[in-house]
DNA sequence: ACCACACTAGACTGATTAGTCGGTTAGACG
DNA sequence: CGTCTAACCGACTAATCAGTCTAGTGTGGT
């Protein structure tokens, strides 16, 4: 592994254990068996190392999640249908969940720092338009009337957040995931918050459901 | 207004905008028009500055939230069915909502530093603590088969993420919360995704649309 | 009039740390 | 070989900043 490779991993390590600040580079370069000299000759400055610590996981779990996406249209290229996004979806869904598993410090990496200062805008622009296919995917949701028609950058959000959420739920209590009833509900509750309200027929569950207790 | 609080106004001003390592001591003083002498007079360190933050303006946001779920509590004390459960629920949630619009430095401050090592471990149980009934009212809707059967406390991760992903976004888009219909969507998603599976009337209502479409 | 004490002030210090600089090594290429 | 370049090294520096210290000041009680 290049020495570039063995900084990364250890800022890696320390940034999500002691956070940005309170790790000295020194720290860096002493972990990962470096002269800070050398720290500095591959990274410009300790904010230019995060950033580009960054992009390297924020690209790689793109890239499994935009496999997951491409593959799926490969397959079926005409058959844009509910089903189609819910498969498309359900893949998206699963790979991430999978990756965290697999990538648990990489995963912790981002929920800490994801929203930080130090990550500069270049970099973040990079990466907000590398996952082009992940909007589009919800658009084409709203356009079947599969999808709720709340602003399509919305509901990005929400299934964002339902998948991070339950990520780091998964990962204090990985076992859960084993069962594949508790990964259907799990899905379906990332799934249903993006549906279309259909009034009638979502009260008449729920009201039946209060009938029977009453 | 005390100098306490002068103080605690500015540091919110300048963590939220800066972070809390770019702030230095001498900034939070200036701005609150303070020596630094007085800062360390009231807190102790600068760690116990960000903690005190936090505490005040988590425990006041609990307290609205809380008088929300108890209020109701109060109109009805047996009425303990699922209409119940979805007015209150409703209430917190456009409580929370209300807030972060009517506070939003104090909401930006919750989602930057509500994960921040800064913030001693003390606190952080005073806080969690003061915020039971609303893991009781998740308690009470699965025990009515109203909520699915995850574990509680992935619920209420599940909606109070829900809650925060839908308060950052309308912090950005204020517009959007003028429609009551919008208002509507949203809740409906955030509450969905927290009922209990029931498959054949859900595959329903996606067959009926997907057969529309085709 | 006097005291006690909570509060205010801001210059100062000791410790920390990002980043530099002058120099060495290793390997590529003619 | 000789020379050129990129990678590497680590002692050093310039700057920053949390927290201290000593010296007040205003207020309320007696």
């Amino acid at each position: 592994m290049s020495k570039r490779d063995t900084i990364l991993e250890a800022a890696l390590e320390l940034f999500i254990k002691q956070g940005f600040e309170k790790t000295p580079t020194s720290a860096i370069s002493k972990t990962a068996g470096v002269a800070t000299g050398t720290l500095f000759h591959h990274f410009k400055t300790k904010e230019d190392l995060i950033s580009a610590l960054y992009l390297d996981i924020k690209l790689n779990l793109q890239d499994l999640l935009i496999t997951s996406i491409n593959q799926e249209a490969l397959t079926s290229p005409d058959n844009m249908n509910g089903d189609f996004i819910k498969d498309t979806f359900h893949k998206v869904w699963f790979s991430m969940i999978s990756w965290t598993l697999a990538n648990p410090c990489k995963f912790k990496f981002l929920t800490q720092f994801s929203d930080s200062a130090h990550i500069n805008t270049e970099t973040r622009e990079r990466v907000e338009n590398a996952f082009s296919e992940w909007t589009t995917l919800f658009e084409k949701g709203q356009a079947l009337g599969i999808f709720s028609h709340m602003p399509s950058d919305l509901l990005v959000s929400l299934a964002t957040n339902h998948m991070f959420t339950s990520c780091e739920y998964l990962l204090n209590n990985p076992d859960l995931w084993k069962s594949e009833a508790f990964q259907m509900d799990l899905f379906h509750s990332c799934w249903v918050q993006l549906n279309q309200h259909t009034p009638s027929k979502l009260n008449l569950t729920i009201d039946k459901q209060q009938e029977a207790k009453q």
